[in-house]
DNA sequence: TGTCAATATTGACATCCATCGATACCGCCT
DNA sequence: AGGCGGTATCGATGGATGTCAATATTGACA
């Protein structure tokens, strides 16, 4: 085991399945079932229109962050909001923090430069 | 009918609002309504398991090119697959062509690479 | 401790959607 | 013309999903 420096884990830290290196360009090689699966479900968190703009206020708001009654203005309920917002986190586009009485959410950048590496190297 | 080659229309070339810069990377400013709507659709597109596998059985096929008698083998029916790659059609990621008894189809690179610019960007 | 503002959860409901079997359409070949 | 293989469309169905009102939770503050 020289010098394998053990790395400042990527931000992401689920121990298995976990979210980086979701699969190979979409036109490498047929993707498996399995790899299909998980990499269906960040696109299905960005193929709706309230996710996605919740999505872009989050990712446009300074610092690449913004608290829920910041982006709360898309022209849904609030529990709905609060709905979209869960998948998003679920799907790893987004983190959240509590601070006080608001909850911040945060881009997951890596997350999202694997799957713009997916599109963009197939589009050659 | 002579031989006008009526020009080689360029794929993508419709003035505004066109498919090609269907929107500012998600970083730079909240979407609107509609530009969420139409780019939800693309994402969408690719949201379902067996959409993306079809997908990327035809990016990673030679010539970014397959028959539909290729990749039919994703672990549907026939009517399903023939349903998917039709959604995938409309949400303009892929493109079709008979050819006798054959459909080809082929991606569309142009719309794929303003996908994952919308990511990559939004990703720094 | 009690109230208030911000966010999340629950439950209900309507719509959407993936899937299939049956069938229609389209070219090729004999 | 008729048959045949490849693909698309139709209609039905069960399950997923977006939405809301009502309610619960959480933290701040008086």
């Amino acid at each position: 085991m020289s010098n394998l420096s053990v790395v400042e884990l990527p931000v992401l830290n689920q121990p298995d399945e976990a979210v980086a290196p979701c699969c190979p360009p979409l036109n490498e090689r047929p993707l498996s079932a399995e790899e299909a699966e998980r990499t269906a479900k960040m696109f299905k968190a960005l193929g709706d229109p309230v996710r996605l703009r919740l999505f872009s206020l989050v990712a446009s708001h300074e610092g690449g962050e913004a608290c829920v009654c910041d982006i709360s203005d898309v022209g849904v309920s609030q529990p709905t909001v609060s709905h979209h917002l869960k998948k998003l986190k679920d799907a790893g586009l987004l983190s959240s923090e509590r601070r006080g009485t608001w909850v911040y959410y945060r881009v997951e950048p890596s997350v999202l430069a694997a799957m713009g590496q997916l599109l963009t190297t197939a589009a050659r």
